[in-house]
DNA sequence: ACGGGCACTTCCCTTTAGGTAACTGACGCA
DNA sequence: TGCGTCAGTTACCTAAAGGGAAGTGCCCGT
């Protein structure tokens, strides 16, 4: 931990800021534009209230969301993914490219290992 | 959760491969060719035996990385990223790239955040 | 007077990830 | 005879992430 080599180190910087459950999330969907609490809330309809907070507070630490508050009432607040946040978004398109080329992979590799995990199972239940 | 955009639900997918605790390093310590058991271990000091066969055998399922056992005695097990593998490699590393960039950006980010939270707090403490 | 919407916060509970430590089995070496 | 090496497995435990439900304060429409 002390003299371990900086660059993995990074990898975890950047996994503690997005590799949460909902980050990524959020990020997409402020891709298309400025939107309220509400609207991002309905549009991940999965999110809880208290997540969806959680989340966008910590992006808001980052600085990759900005949040507006208009003192009316009903309250408005309105959240937009910063110049640093919109780099960001680019960047993690291309791990949505790679996963998109990918899945089909994946899913066949996951299907390979599970039969031969079961080959070896039923010879070991045979011994 | 059922009609859920498809786009969005591939950020978990991908998420839920590289995005734990220990995945990333073991595929950037196999960046440099295959590797041992114990090679990773010691390369990766904080990471317990556990969590190196769990993250390997992720890996494994997944088709990223290729397990070889050689039948001798000590065992011998040697594991290398597939091609897909390496495609992942380089499309984290865009990850990586960003992460260094920003890094800076962030620290003082949270820096003003926690300013700004804390003069929020003295006027509340003062009211 | 009552219900609803917005943008939260608080409390509490469950689930999961991850860590620790001990055990295995085959052999080679002293 | 017993220790060390390798590549694990197993059982147990803790901390952290996340989910559910309820409460808050303000105003507006009916």
């Amino acid at each position: 931990m002390v003299e371990y080599d900086e660059r993995h180190c990074m990898i975890r910087d950047v996994l503690d800021r997005v590799g949460d459950k909902w980050t990524l999330h959020v990020i997409f969907h402020l891709a298309d534009g400025r939107k309220r609490f509400m609207e991002l809330q309905r549009q991940i309809p999965a999110i809880s209230q208290r997540m969806l907070t959680v989340t966008l507070r910590g992006l808001e630490e980052d600085g990759l969301v900005e949040r507006t508050i208009y003192p009316v009432v009903p309250p408005r607040v309105d959240y937009e993914l910063t110049p640093m946040g919109q780099t960001l978004l680019d960047t993690v398109r291309g791990l949505m490219a790679w996963t998109i080329e990918h899945l089909d992979d994946i899913e066949s590799a996951r299907a390979a290992y599970a039969a031969r995990e079961n080959s070896l199972k039923r010879l070991a239940g045979v011994d």
